[in-house]
DNA sequence: AATGAATGAGGGTTCATTCAT
DNA sequence: TATGAATGAACCCTCATTCAT
C-alpha cells in the first residue's frame, strides 16, 4: 500500500486499512469503520439509495468483506441508530451527573448531545429512516428514545415547578427543540465553517430561550 | 361506483374517483390526489419502501393509471417537495402581507406554515429525503428553500436592529427553529390528541422565544 | 408465433402459451406449468441447481414473469410435493373406494400412485428433497406422508390378521416398496421404452409378492 | 488437544485428528474422514446447502486445511459416490464367493449392500444426487452401477431359467428392489430403534419375496 | 380512457476457492 | 503445516416502466 493511495482515502477508511493486524481489536474497528462509513453515506444519499458496493468502495474493499463484519444491510442501520441513540444517552448521563438546575441539565444535555453527533466519528449516525428498519429493530431504538423523551419532560416539568421557566405543554416543547437538534445532521458537515462545539453552544442556549426562561435567571 | 365502494376510501381517493368527468380539471384533481396519496405514503414508509402499486391501491386505480398523470416516480416526489416548498413561500407571503414587526412576520411564517403542514392534505408532503431527487430537483427545490431562508435571515437581522431580539448568529438561528418547524411532520398524525392548529400557536411561541425577545416585548 | 416456434417448446411450455387469454382459469394453468416445468428441471437437475432463469427460457418467459405465480422458488418447490403427497393421497383414498381386500388396496394404491406419478404432468413432481424446503413446508408435507403410512401399517397388520400375507414388521414392510415406488421416478422418463401403467402393474405385482402373500392366494 | 476437547467430537472427527503424525498414511486417513464426515452431512443437508465451512466445522479444522486433501467439492461428491458404488461391488463380489444359487446372490447382495451402507463409516455415502456431479464424474459412476445392475439381472434370468423363480422383467424388477435398498439411507439413522444388520436381514427377505420364487423354495 | 401483461436493470447475499503469512 | 483474510461469480428477488389491447 503506497502513500499515494492512502491519501485518497478518507480518515474512516484508514482506520479500517491501518487497523492493527492480528489484534483481537481489530475486527472491532473495523466493523465501527464500516458503520460510520456507511452512515455517513446513509446521511447523503438515504439508506435505499446507499448500495454496499458504494460502502465497499469507500472503504477500499469488496463487497463480500463486509460481510465478515455484519450480517445484514439492515443491521448497518440498526448500528447507526444505535451509535445515535447512544449518543444521546451519554450526553443525558453525563447533564445529570454534572448537576444543577433541571433547565441546566436540559442544556448541557442538549449541548453535548450535538458535540457528540458533530464529531468526525458522530456527524453520519444521526438519521430519522425509522421506517427503513425492521419493526423489531424500530422498536429496540423508539423504546430507549422514549426514555430519553420522558426523563426531558420530567426535566421540563421540574423546572417549571421551580419557577426556571414559564409554564408550557412539556410534550410539545420537548418536541420542539428535539426536532431543533436532530435536524442538525442534514445540514452539518465536517468541512463547514462552523465545527461542531460552537454550533452546540449556539443550540443549546436557543433550547434554553425557546423555554422562556423568566427575567430573573438572566 | 357503489356507496359501498366509497365507505373504504378516504379523502384522497374520493377526490379522485369524484373529479367531474370530460372537465379539463379532472386532470388537475386526479394529479393533486396522487401527489397527496403518494406523499402521505412516502411520509410513512419512505420514498423507496413506496411502490406505485400501493400508491395505486390506496387510490384505488390501477398502476399505468399513474403515468397518464405523471411521468415517472421521480416526479412524484418532486411534486411533493414543490408543494412543501410552496407552502412555506405562502405563509411567508402571507406573514408579510399582514404586516407588523419582523418578529411579529417570523412568528406569522412559522405559525402559518405548520398550519399548513398539518392540514389533511398538507401533513403529507413535508419531506425531507433531499437524496432520493434528481440533482436538478434538487437543485430547483433548494433554490427555494434558500429563498425563503435568506429573506428569514433579514428579517432576524432587522429584528436584532429593532431591539426586538437579543444579537443572535441569524443562520444558526434560522437553522434552529426551521429544523423544530420541519421535524413537526416526522411526528405529527391527523388522529393525534392535538390538532394542528394548536401546534402551530405552540410552536411558533417556542420560535420566538428561542430568538431571546428583549423584555419589553413580553 | 410461428408453428417453428412451436415446434422447440414442449407440452408443458405450449399450455403456458396457449391458455386461454383473459380467461380467470388462465392464470392457473400458467402457474401448474410452472410448477410441472419446474418439478421437471428439480427431478433432473435438483433444486439448488435449478435456477429460475432456466425455468424461465424453458417455458419461453422471462424470469419476473414468474413471480406472478409463485412467491419464491421455495412455493415452487413446495407446490412440487404438494401434487406428489396429492397424488398419492388419490391414489390411497381411490384404492380405498373400489374396496376389497387388505392387501387388494395396498396393490390399488401402488398401482394407482405409479400411474399418477408417471404421466407426463406427474412425472416431474415426486422429489425427495426435503431438506430444500424450510422447516414449516417439511413439516406440512411430512404430516399428510406420515398419515399415509400409517393407513398402509394398518392395511398391512389388517392383512396378516386375515392370514393373507405372512407375519412381517409393518413399518419396515412400508419403508420397503414405498422406497421402490418413489424410486421409480429417478429412472423413468416419458420417452423411455415402457409407459407408466406397464410400469406401474408390473410394481404392484413385486409390492404384493415382497409381502409374502400366502399361497392359497396364488 | 485435550481430552475435554475431544468429548465434543465423534468417532469421525476424532480419526482424523488421531491420525498417526509424519506417517503417509496420515493423508489418506484423512482424507477419508473428511469425505465421510462430507457425506454423512450431504445425507442431511443435500450437497448444495451444506458448506465446506460446516464440513470444516465439524472435523474442527479450518477450511482451507481441507482443500490439502481434495481439490474441491465436486470431488468430495465424487468420492462419495465412489466409496457407495464400491460398497454394492464388495457386496456382489462377497455374495458371488459365497455361491450358491443365483437367488441366494441376489439375496446375499441385498443384505451386504445394505449392511455396509448403515454402518456408522458408511451410511453417510449413499447418495442418489446424481446431478450436482460433472457430466464425467456422473458417467464414470454411473458406468460401474450399470455393471453391477447388468449382473444383477443376469443372476434374475438365470433364477428364472433355474425355476428359482417365477417369470418377471429382470429389468423392471432389479430397478423395483434397488429402489426399496437406495431408499434405505433416506430414513435409516444411527440412532434409531433398528440397527442396520436387522434391516439388511429384513430387506433381503423382501427383496427374495418380491421376486416371487416358487413354492418348492418355502 | 384504462388495464393486464411483461421485462430490464439492479441490489443483497452466499459460498467455493485462493493467497499471504 | 496451517489459517485468517479476501474475493469473483452467481442467484433470488423487486419494481419502475412500457406495451398491446
Amino acid at each position: 500500500m503506497t502513500d499515494q493511495e492512502n491519501d485518497n482515502r478518507d480518515e474512516i477508511a484508514d482506520a479500517w486499512h491501518t487497523a492493527p493486524e492480528g489484534s483481537s481489536r481489530r475486527h472491532d474497528i473495523r466493523r465501527l469503520s464500516l458503520i460510520q462509513a456507511a452512515g455517513r453515506a446513509f446521511g447523503r444519499k438515504g439508506f435505499h439509495r446507499t448500495t454496499l458496493d458504494e460502502i465497499a468502495r469507500e472503504l477500499s474493499v469488496t463487497k463480500p468483506m463486509l460481510y465478515r463484519y455484519v450480517r445484514s444491510k439492515q443491521e448497518i442501520l440498526y448500528e447507526c441508530h444505535r451509535m445515535a441513540v447512544g449518543m444521546a444517552e451519554e450526553a443525558l448521563a453525563e447533564a445529570e451527573r454534572r448537576g444543577g438546575s433541571a433547565l441546566d441539565r436540559i442544556a448541557g444535555f442538549a449541548e453535548g448531545y450535538i458535540d457528540r453527533t458533530t464529531t468526525a466519528l458522530g456527524t453520519c449516525v444521526v438519521l430519522t429512516e425509522y421506517y427503513s428498519m425492521t419493526p423489531e429493530d424500530t422498536e429496540r431504538i423508539q423504546q430507549r428514545r422514549r426514555a430519553i423523551d420522558t426523563r426531558l419532560r420530567e426535566l421540563l416539568a421540574q423546572a417549571m415547578d421551580d419557577g426556571e421557566i414559564a409554564p408550557c405543554d412539556p410534550k410539545l416543547a420537548v418536541f420542539f427543540f428535539m426536532g431543533a437538534i436532530n435536524g442538525v445532521n442534514r445540514w452539518f458537515s465536517d468541512d463547514g465553517e462552523r465545527d461542531g462545539n460552537e454550533i452546540a453552544r449556539v443550540f443549546a442556549d436557543h433550547v434554553v430561550a425557546s423555554l422562556s426562561p423568566r427575567k430573573s435567571r438572566m
